[in-house]
DNA sequence: CTGAAAGCGCTTACAG
DNA sequence: CTGAAAGCGCTTACAG
C-alpha cells in the first residue's frame, strides 16, 4: 500500500525494481487514483471557487479565461459561481457555502461592502477581486484605480480635449475612479461641473446610450468623455453615432476594462489595460499559500490607446 | 450516527423530539457535513466537468453561464476547463483527465472527429456539444443546423435580396450552414457559384474584415451576406463601413449564434439565436442520468431580426 | 526502503 | 425509528 502509494505520488526513496513492477501494473489494471478519497485524506481538494456576477459581461469573462490558465499551470481546478449581483449569493459565497470541498474562494463582489468583509465566521482562505478598497483583514487584489484613471483623463488632455465628460455609476469622492478624473482636471485647470458627470444607473450599454442622448440635447457639449467601462463606453459611442456625431471627431471616449469587444468595434476603443494575467496569478497563489496573512496586492495597467480617442494605434505603459 | 445523517439528509423516518435534538445540537456545533466524505461514501460528486475551447470567446461565455445556471437550478457545480483548441486538451477530457472526482462531461470539441469519439475508453457519462454531427454511440444536444441556415438566407431573400455571399470556415457539403445556404439560394434560383463563397481561416472578427476587403474589390458584388459566425459578421460589417459601404442599405449581414454583442453594435446584428438555457439543462440532465444510454437531442432556436438586415425590429421564431 | 494499520468523515445495509 | 459496524480508497506516522 505505502509502496505503491510512494510510486504514484512520485516519491524519491523507491527501489528502481520495486518502482518498475509497481508501475507495470498500474499500466495492466489501468488504475488510476480515486482523488475524491485522496482529498479526503489529504484534507486537500485542489478545487478552488472563482465567484463571479455573470460570465456574459466581458469583463467577467476575459478574467475567468485568465484566472482558468492560471490555474491549470498551478495544478489547481476552478469551480466557477454565478452570484447575478444577488446580495445573498456574495454572502454564500464569502461562507464558503459550497460545503468543504474547496480549498478557498476568489470572489468578486459587487454589493458588499466593508462591514460584510468585517462580518466574516469563515476562515477558509479569501482573495477579493474588484472596484473597492477592502479592509485590511483581507487579501485583495487590484490595480491602483486613481493613477489609472489620472493617466486616461490625461491622455485626453494630451489630445487637446478641455470639456472632458465622465460617465459612471456612483460619481463621488469614494470613486477612484471619479477621483482621478477630478484631480486630473482641477491640476489642469478644466472644468468639473456637474453639467459635465453623467451618473448612470448600470453599467452596461445601454446606460452608455442614454449618457448619449442626454449629452447630444446639451448646448456645450463635452469634447472627450470617461467612461467608467467599456461598456458603457461602447453604448455611448454608439448614441452619439445615431445622432450624427463622429467619434473621435466631435468627441473622445476612454473606457476602462480593455474587454475584446473594444479591439473590434467601430471605431476601436483606447481604453485602461488592467493586467488580468497578474490578477489571476496572484488571487489563486494568494489562495493557494493563506498562510502568508491578509494583503493587499497591486498588480500592473496600461493605457491602451486606440481610435476612439483620436491616437494613431501604439500602448503607453507606465 | 445513523440518525444525525438521516435529520442532515432530510430523511422522513426520524421522530420529531429526536430530529430536534439534532438539529439543535448541529446549530450550536456550528456543524456542517465534510461534503468530499460525503463523496467518497456515495461515490457521485456533484461535479461536472464543463470544456470549452475559451471563455473569452462571446458564445461560449454566454454557454457557460447558462450551464452555471442550469447547474444551480439542478444542485450541481460546474468545473470549468479551456482547450484553447488543442487537440492533446480535448482528447484527454474526452477521457475524462481530471481524475474520478467528477460525474460527467459536458465537452465543446474543435478538433476531434468521428474517430476519435469511437475510441473513446472511458465511461465517464459525456455530451457533445458543437456544430458537427456525432456518432450515435454518444450523446450530443445541438439545434437542427441546416433548418437554421435555410431560415437566415430565406429571411434575407424575403428583404428582396438575390446575390446572397457566405462566409466562414469549411464551406463544403458536410457543413449545414453551407448546406442550408447552397439549398436555399438554389431553390430561389439565386447564384450560388464561387465568387459568392468567401472561405476564412478561422471565425473571429480579422477573419470577417479580411472577407469585407475582398468583397469590396468585386466588380459584382453581394447584396446580402450569411456569415457563419456573430464575430465573423461584426468584423465584416466593420470592413464594409470603412470602405464606405452601408449596412444594411447597401449590403445586409445575417449572423449565427446571437452573442450579446449584436445587440449593441451599430447596426444590430440579424442573427440566429439558439436555445442555451435549453442546450444547458439537457446537456446537464443528459450528463446526470446517462444510464438512458446515448441520444442525439435537438433543441430550438430563433432567427432575431435586427437592423442589419434592414429589418424594423422583432423576433420570427419557427 | 517497505508492510501492516489507523484514520480522513461520511453513508448504508444489518439488526433490533 | 435508531445503534453499532463496515466500507468508500486513499495517505501517512509507525515499526522494522
Amino acid at each position: 500500500m505505502r509502496t505503491v502509494s510512494n510510486v504514484v505520488n512520485g516519491y524519491v526513496h523507491v527501489s528502481a525494481g520495486t518502482r518498475e513492477r509497481v508501475e507495470q501494473a498500474v499500466a495492466e489494471l489501468g488504475y488510476r487514483p480515486n482523488l475524491v478519497a485522496r482529498n479526503l485524506a489529504r484534507g486537500r481538494t485542489g478545487l478552488v471557487a472563482l465567484v463571479v456576477p455573470q460570465l456574459e459581461m466581458p469583463y467577467f469573462a476575459s478574467l475567468a479565461q485568465q484566472m482558468l490558465d492560471a490555474a491549470e499551470a498551478m495544478g489547481l481546478h476552478l469551480v466557477v459561481e454565478q452570484t447575478h449581483g444577488s446580495r445573498e449569493r456574495e454572502l454564500a459565497a464569502l461562507e464558503g457555502s459550497f460545503g468543504q470541498r474547496i480549498d478557498g474562494i476568489v470572489l468578486s463582489p459587487t454589493t458588499l461592502d466593508r462591514d460584510d468583509i468585517e462580518a466574516r465566521r469563515s476562515t477558509l482562505p479569501l482573495v477579493l477581486l474588484g472596484d473597492r478598497d477592502w479592509p485590511d483583514s483581507v487579501t485583495s487584489v487590484a490595480i491602483d484605480r486613481l493613477a489609472a484613471a489620472c493617466a486616461a483623463v490625461e491622455h485626453l488632455l494630451d489630445t487637446g480635449r478641455r470639456r472632458v465628460a465622465i460617465v459612471g455609476t456612483n460619481l463621488n469622492a469614494s470613486n477612484a475612479r471619479w477621483q482621478g478624473w477630478h484631480d486630473t482636471l482641477t491640476a489642469a485647470r478644466c472644468p468639473v461641473s456637474s453639467d459635465l458627470q453623467f451618473e448612470t444607473t448600470g453599467i452596461s450599454g445601454d446606460d452608455g446610450e442614454s449618457a448619449a442622448r442626454r449629452i447630444v440635447e446639451l448646448q456645450e457639449r463635452p469634447d472627450a468623455v470617461f467612461c467608467v467601462t467599456d461598456w458603457i463606453a461602447l453604448g455611448l459611442i454608439r448614441g452619439l453615432q445615431r445622432a450624427g456625431l463622429d467619434v473621435p471627431d466631435d468627441i473622445a471616449v476612454v473606457g476602462h476594462d480593455d474587454i475584446p469587444y473594444g479591439r473590434a468595434s467601430n471605431p476601436t476603443l483606447t481604453t485602461i489595460s488592467p493586467n488580468r494575467a497578474e490578477i489571476a496569478t496572484i488571487a489563486l497563489q494568494a489562495v493557494s499559500d493563506a498562510q502568508e496573512g491578509p494583503q493587499r496586492q497591486t498588480v500592473g495597467w496600461s493605457l491602451v490607446v486606440r481610435e476612439s480617442s483620436a491616437g494613431h494605434g501604439g500602448v503607453a505603459n507606465p
